[in-house]
DNA sequence: TATATTCACTTGCTTTTCACAAGTAAGATG
DNA sequence: CATCTTACTTGTGAAAAGCAAGTGAATATA
């Protein structure tokens, strides 16, 4: 398969970068269950609630990676398994992360109100607590 | 044209909500032309430079409205023009836009420094002048 | 007032992406 | 060794995106 070279951007707009990268109905989802969820494996993320299909989750996946949000590393126990795990960058989707869910969880009628309650609660804290699970359990790359 | 009752979510999970609403490559950047280069009408936002198709433009301003996200209004003095204005949902938005740009800005290679640093420079007065500028010109619909 | 133009869309068609089901290969387990 | 698990890939149909052209009402222009 032939790898494209630079998909040029549609605009220098830094929102439409963002788009580019994120703009679909998966990739925040994967990188929500890496940060809060803890997800590591290609089998986690097919657990999610919203079930996305076996070729979608290979596809985001590469993507995230190629884009340099995430990156893998093989699990150390187990042969099989391959574990994704956010870079420094995919850490720093946190605070949109954050703000996307206190917006819907403001402005419509959602679930999960524990982590909603804690992100209202103090948005840093909350921030900061991410930021150092992740930095204690691995060396972020970049 | 029969519209769909209530198109139920895939799951509870706030993110997924908004992902769900605006998780595509367009409504987001529809909302920054309104929100920071004070677009309304169907014609401006055609003229983005990201270049989106016309029946596209349609369905997403039909979908924002759909969704609360967006009024629209008669405009008083030209008959055929229809302004697009943001709700206080919609308003709420700035801080998620606010937080791609500038993830954006730290991680890709970007144009528009002249927002972003303005962004950078105080987020809160940043945010503080677009829900100025919005209750001003309008008086803001649920 | 007739004609051209603008505005906000539709329509039709092709291409790309999504979704579902099934299959496969490498590694682990009993 | 046989079976199971994990991380995918492949095939197919359906849905969505993208492009070009067209439509109809309102407005500007000659």
């Amino acid at each position: 398969m032939l790898k494209k070279r630079k998909a040029k951007r549609r605009s220098g707009c830094p929102l439409n970068a963002s788009v580019e990268m994120l703009g679909d109905r998966w990739s925040l989802l994967i990188i929500r269950d890496m940060m809060v969820r803890g997800s590591r494996t290609y089998k986690e993320f097919l657990e999610s609630d919203e079930g996305i299909a076996t070729n979608i989750l290979a596809d985001r996946l590469q993507k995230l990676v190629a884009h340099g949000i995430v990156t893998t590393e093989p699990d150390s126990s187990d042969g099989r398994k391959l574990n994704y795990l956010l870079t420094a960058k995919g850490i720093d989707l946190a605070p949109v992360l954050t703000e996307m869910v206190l917006w819907a969880a403001a402005h419509e009628d959602t679930g999960n109100q524990a982590l909603v309650r804690q992100m209202q609660a103090d948005k840093e804290k909350f921030l900061a607590g991410v930021r150092r699970r992740w930095a204690k359990s691995h060396s972020l790359r970049t």
